[in-house]
DNA sequence: CAAATAACATACTGATCAGTATGTAATAGA
DNA sequence: TCTATTACATACTGATCAGTATGTTATTTG
């Protein structure tokens, strides 16, 4: 009962994450969101609580969909070397193709609110916790096929990994030079043997 | 002629630092500046601009001491290995002994404000390049010594050690298990060989 | 001491903030 | 068709924002 709702949750969910990732909690205002979700503030006050409400939801929809996105990648490349590779190279590649660093979302929101808000403290770690645990699945996978060698630690090295993933991303942000990036991605990844 | 200013602009500088430090740039406002500053605001806007122009004023502040710190960990300490790990580990012990995880105040400004503002994006880059020339000079004097490989790369590798560092002051806001951090740098400083 | 100068403190500016009150339009069931 | 209900759009709320105008106090120079 009652009059029927004119837009589509997941589609303004979709755009307060992007306008949140690129600008950070405290520099996005209601009237940014407003205008990029296309709605009132009053429908994104009944929708979603109120603007930190709308924040988690943006971040536990980005967070979801990166794990998917993750795993496939690692998942569906038969060699462990060259699914790491390519996953890091394409997240380099992305970065220097876009006019503004994004980053991750998770990631600066890590930054920015984690250190002030246990919420965001849980949320943010489990979800890398989550990454890392891809990461050792893929690694052993590359054990078990004797591509990786069998005395490795696979969940100490997928953690080595995470971080420099993190690392990576976050250094992007000042953009350095490519060799940098590169380089670093080279000697990292060298740990796979 | 005139006046003679009664504040120590050092220490009004030091503390700005440290709330900006804390809560980064937009979550901070002119009036939690002037009570932790303990002057008003006009005497602010006349020493340091406005509001971005103290926020750089504390930044450069902080990168400047920073390496300082770093070089002398790094140059003090005659084994190279040790010279590290022990770096690395005082990174650790600092971020878990305190109560708030304030993490790098010049990676939390590369999140932040790198991606929106250039002269922010130079800044936070540039520091990095600076630590990464330590880390790289550490790194050669630990070849000539004969305490690493020789054949090791020792740029590519200090800019790898780098990104990691990031990493880590990163993922530690998150409070991770102790364990995780560890296991990361245990992997990451096994490229020192 | 008088004039000039600069830092001081108080109080203000218009703008913008997150959040809401209010009235209207649209839908469902009776 | 009438009533209850929910979404809609507009306009408002008090609070807070960064930055400044104004007048007072302290210091130096003449």
């Amino acid at each position: 009962m009652g009059r029927i709702r004119e837009f589509d949750e997941e589609k303004v969910l979709e755009a307060a994450m992007q306008l949140f990732w690129e600008k950070g909690y405290e520099a996005t205002s209601l009237s940014d969101l407003t205008s990029r979700m296309g709605i009132q503030r009053p429908s994104i006050y009944s929708a979603f609580g109120d603007k930190k409400g709308l924040f988690e939801a943006a971040l536990r929809k980005y967070t979801m969909s990166r794990a998917s996105d993750v795993r496939t990648k690692l998942h569906n490349n038969p060699s462990v070397k060259e699914a790491f590779s390519t996953f890091f190279e394409d997240v380099v590649a992305e970065e220097y193709t876009e006019g503004l660093s994004r980053g991750c979302f998770c990631i600066n929101t890590m930054v920015e609110l984690a250190p002030h808000d246990e919420k965001f403290e849980i949320l943010t770690r489990e979800h890398q916790m989550y990454l890392s645990v891809i990461f050792q699945e893929t690694i052993e996978r590359g054990i078990q096929s004797g591509e990786l060698e069998p005395h490795i630690d696979a969940k100490a090295l997928s953690q080595a990994l995470i971080v420099s993933l993190i690392g990576l991303t976050v250094i992007m942000k000042s953009r350095p030079n490519r060799s940098f990036v590169d380089n670093s991605i080279k000697v990292t990844l060298s740990l796979l043997k």
